[in-house]
RNA sequence: GGACGCUUAGCUCAGUUGGCUAGAGCAUCUCGUUUACACCGAGAGGGUCCAAGGUUCGAGUCCUUGAGCGUCCACCA
């Protein structure tokens, strides 16, 4: 073996393995109608973006199942792609022309999606080069990408759908506004942030109240108060005149029931333009609606002298004002939330504007929902529904099943809260609203290509809407624009629905939820089977990896450092679905030694093989024992991977390798070597372990190959199935005694501190155990390095020595140098001490005859098993100690 | 204000319908280079499973309450 490094090197292995797989085709699935399909759809990663830890742990993750499925005879495919990201994109490009001192007005709408376009061009393929990296057997030929002519025809598609049914709206309603962004933003794309604030109390007509907003004073066209606050019940549906800072205003007093009695005075002024809150209640109350702050987060032109300032200017101005002319009351500190961009972290301005919205709540007819034949609907009683009913539905049928399922609660609250969704966005890197207005005859088009004639009076005076469509919009298709939908492709019959969408659990809402709701609606069918959610990566704390901390970790350093395959493992091992994990470098570095010892066992197995020709026929005990735990470790494993416990069995071919494969087989293959049993076992560990690791996994599969011409390749093998023949229960166990012994006597070793050097003699009465141990002998003294080893069914104790007993084994090593009676007496009491504790448990259990009674039989019978093993030791130890 | 999660060895975590003298990796200590691997081997120490109640023959596991930490959601101006 003088040409295979005793060093697994994943740099040497890595890119030529993946450019073989690729090269073969063999990421690409064939339409096969006699075959199950297998079908997950990637999260997109931003184009522009670069690979983080959470794409890592999604490809990982992905990869895994996709891999296991293949090789279990399904028809896979894992379609990969990118996001077009609007606002991230385009604030990303915002970022590069502020370096030139220039913003986007200055390109013009035009010439700056160019700028964009290149942009996203000349960055798209890194984030794909380290999807690679990554290890993804993903189907490259049907890569898509969100913003493609082909993915903007579906998006197209349903927007005019949606419009001719009557789910697409165009409203002056109120919205999230982020003025940095100059857009809008959906209610989900809001977060929040502690603000140590002030409360403001005013003297407000007849009321006294409070606010943190005094410069909304100036758009307030009502006070409210719930309907059944006593205070101010006489005061309901009357009109006061309020002193305010540019002189009186009228104001109507409403009841709602939104009001809170208990907080501040009880009494809200009501802003109807913005606060959402004061919206609703505008709304109910037919409220008169004034807009005071503009798009660019300033006093408008009605606010008199305040007109012009930003919104925290004029809070100050008027505090002022109203400071000096005796209103206000007082100021409080006051700690809230207050709402953020997702994106950029500017504070939201909530203001009224026209825009695109999605009815979420529109009931449409049982028949127009099933497009299909298929359950899509099954047990749902009504004739209409509402696209919230639907995507509520399939979750709560079953349809789509949550892992791990607490999350149902989040997505049925969630769910049920949704409001409107508004889609439109005012910036320009995105699919354009397809929605066309004639200036001649004011006719609205919604069309699926770009127009330029009115198609009623035949103007060309015609343009197209400014604004462009949320990013979520189009992910939302993702499963069916990117299988060629709304033609009916094969594709789209043959892998839609998909069977598994894996993400992280922060998406749910943004995407999850959108895409159930989309599929639903346009396709007629769940998007996926399964939703699987992994958890955020947190550094060894447990914070959140940023930039600012500078605690993140790169997963392309890592896989530089350790490898590929140790970065998925490290991430795929100890992890939970739901759940968030930390990551540090010392666990990837287990993890690459885990890598390097599968290779090592693999270096042996040749160079045992080489060396020994081939006897499968003869299966000695250590052989019928490690075929045993193969079967079980197959059978084991599968039942994981079928049941979604990826860490569990990613742990057990962990343990299986190195503590049972390599410590105790491949020790003992040193002394009676099986190559057939060996290359066999390792055959399975090597599958097995493949979807885990794929590349060391394939780069020992090929290297015991050799230069073959037809070399096979691993990936494409076919997943293990556990053989009952191959099943040696009564060997399996006499095994596992033999090993029992030698850990018991390596132990004594220690304890009496014999140099590991030295070899010494031992004695062992096997009872009904002893043919079992004399088959092993050989091994037995190889490793628990005896110089002489004397097994017998029975025989005396031997003096100065020290023992140890296994249920009815005894094991003496004749030590007399060694042996310190006085030590040797109290190691036994001590021995005596413990097993008399354990046995008086075990005994108080079973003299419990409701114990006996209600606990299952094989319960007792282990219960039983336990104390006679106990038992048998104790008498053992107390006839040993009189010889001491 | 609602919902959810976590709390198990010094550290990071497993522990599937209750059957556990509670496991792993890392770290620690002792010893070690015989045909793979020092990215290694052998052995050892280390835990009232957050607390208090309850259900049960039996609770790390189920229920109730509480504490600490964390996350998400919501129209408290």
């Amino acid at each position: 073996m003088p040409d295979i490094a005793k060093v697994y090197d994943a740099k040497k292995y890595e890119d030529s393995i993946y450019q073989m797989w690729d090269k073969l085709g063999l990421f690409s699935p064939e339409i096969d109608p006699s075959k199950k399909p297998f079908t997950i759809a990637m999260p997109p990663p931003n184009a522009t973006g670069t690979l983080h830890l959470g794409h890592a742990t999604m490809l990982a993750l992905e990869d895994l199942m996709v891999r296991y499925k293949r090789m279990a005879g399904f028809e896979t495919l894992w379609l990969p792609g990118t996001d077009h990201a609007a606002i991230a994109t385009q604030n990303k490009v915002e970022g590069i022309l502020a370096k030139e001192h220039k913003t986007r007005h200055d390109l013009g709408r035009e010439r700056f999606l160019e700028k964009v376009k290149e942009y996203v061009a000349s960055s798209q393929d890194t984030i794909k080069n380290q999807v690679k990296k990554m290890g993804s057997s993903c189907d490259w030929s049907r890569e898509a990408y969100t913003f493609s002519d082909k993915l903007s025809f579906a998006v197209n598609t349903v927007f005019k759908r949606m419009y001719e049914d009557g789910l697409v709206y165009r409203g002056n309603r109120i919205v999230n506004w982020c003025c940095r962004c100059h857009s809008t933003l959906a209610d989900d794309e809001v977060s929040y942030k502690d603000e140590n604030g002030k409360l403001y109390w005013i003297k407000y007509g007849p009321f006294e109240l409070a606010t943190t907003r005094p410069e909304t004073k100036l758009g307030d066209t009502a006070v409210a108060v719930h309907p059944d606050d006593f205070r101010y019940k006489n005061l309901i549906g009357k009109k006061f005149n309020i002193l305010g800072v540019l002189g009186e205003f009228e104001i109507t007093v409403v009841a709602d029931e939104l009001v809170d009695r208990e907080f501040g005075s009880g009494a809200v002024k009501v802003t109807p333009s913005h606060s959402f809150m004061d919206f609703e209640i505008a709304q109910r109350h037919n409220l008169p609606f004034k807009q005071i702050i503009n798009e660019e987060g300033k006093m408008m032109d009605n606010c008199g002298k305040y007109a012009g300032m930003t919104t925290l200017e004029c809070r100050k101005a008027i505090v002022e004002d109203m400071k000096n002319m005796g209103i206000l009351l007082k100021v409080e500190d006051y700690s809230h939330k207050i709402s953020i961009c997702y994106r950029c972290g500017t504070v939201i301005e909530p203001l009224t504007s026209e825009q695109w919205f999605i009815n979420v709540n529109k009931k449409l007819s049982r028949e127009s929902w099933q497009k299909k034949d298929n359950d899509l609907l099954k047990d749902l009683e009504g004739t209409s529904f509402s696209l919230k009913d639907i995507a509520n539905h399939v979750v709560r049928s079953g349809q789509v099943k949550i892992i791990p399922d607490r999350f149902n609660n989040t997505y049925f609250h969630w769910m049920e809260n949704l409001r409107d969704w508004c889609i439109s966005r005012q910036i320009w890197w995105g699919h354009r609203v397809p929605v066309y207005y004639c200036h001649d005859c004011h006719h609205i088009m919604v069309e699926l290509e770009p127009m330029s004639v009115c198609n009623k009076c035949s103007s060309v005076n015609l343009k197209q809407d400014e604004d462009t469509l949320d990013t979520w919009f189009s992910s939302a298709l993702w499963t069916f624009s990117t299988l060629g939908w709304p033609e009916q492709t094969q594709d789209l019959k043959y892998f839609h629905p998909t069977q598994v969408m894996e993400t992280g659990y922060d998406i749910l809402f943004f995407w999850v939820a959108r895409m159930i709701i989309m599929s639903t609606y346009a396709v007629g069918e769940i998007p996926f089977e399964t939703v699987y959610l992994h958890g955020l990566v947190r550094d060894k704390e447990g914070r959140k990896m940023s930039k600012s901390l500078g605690n993140g970790i790169d997963p392309l350093d890592m896989i530089d450092k350790f490898g590929a395959d140790a970065v998925r493992l490290s991430l795929l091992i100890g992890t939970t679905p739901g759940n968030d994990m930390r990551l540090y470098e010392e666990k990837i570095s287990g993890y690459r030694n885990f890598v390097n010892k599968l290779w090592n066992a693999f270096r042996l197995v040749m160079m045992i093989c080489e060396n020994n020709a081939g006897d499968s026929a003869n299966l000695n005990l250590a052989d019928k024992w490690i075929m045993t735990e193969t079967q079980s470790l197959v059978e084991e494993v599968t039942t994981m991977l079928d049941e979604y416990r990826f860490s569990d069995a990613g742990s057990r071919i962990y343990d299986f390798t190195w503590s049972v494969f390599c410590d105790w087989y491949l020790e003992i293959s040193k002394i009676h070597p099986n190559p057939a049993v060996l290359k066999y076992v390792l055959d399975i560990i090597l599958k097995l372990a493949h979807p885990f690791s794929p590349f060391v996994t394939e780069a020992v599969y090929q290297e015991i190959q050799g230069a073959d011409p037809n070399s096979n390749i691993l990936m494409i093998q076919s997943w293990p199935k556990p053989q009952n023949d191959l099943i040696f229960a009564e060997e399996a166990k006499q095994m596992e005694t033999v090993v029992e012994v030698i850990k018991e006597i390596r132990s004594l070793r220690v304890q009496v501190k014999v140099e590991a050097v030295r070899k010494i003699q031992a004695y062992i009465y096997g009872a009904e155990m002893t043919t079992a141990l004399m088959k092993k002998s050989e091994v037995i003294k190889r490793l628990a390095n005896l110089s002489e080893l004397i097994i017998a069914q029975s025989g005396q104790k031997i003096e100065k020595s020290i023992s140890k007993f296994v249920g009815n084994i005894e094991i003496y090593l004749p030590l007399e140098s060694l042996v310190d009676s006085a030590k040797e007496r109290l190691r036994l009491k001590k021995e005596i001490e413990r097993l008399n504790a354990y046995i008086t448990a075990l005994q108080l259990k079973l003299n419990n005859n409701d114990f006996t009674a209600k606990a299952p039989a094989h319960v007792v019978e282990l219960e039983q098993q336990k104390l006679l093993t106990a038992r048998m030791e104790l008498n053992k130890i107390e006839e040993q100690l009189k010889e001491v």
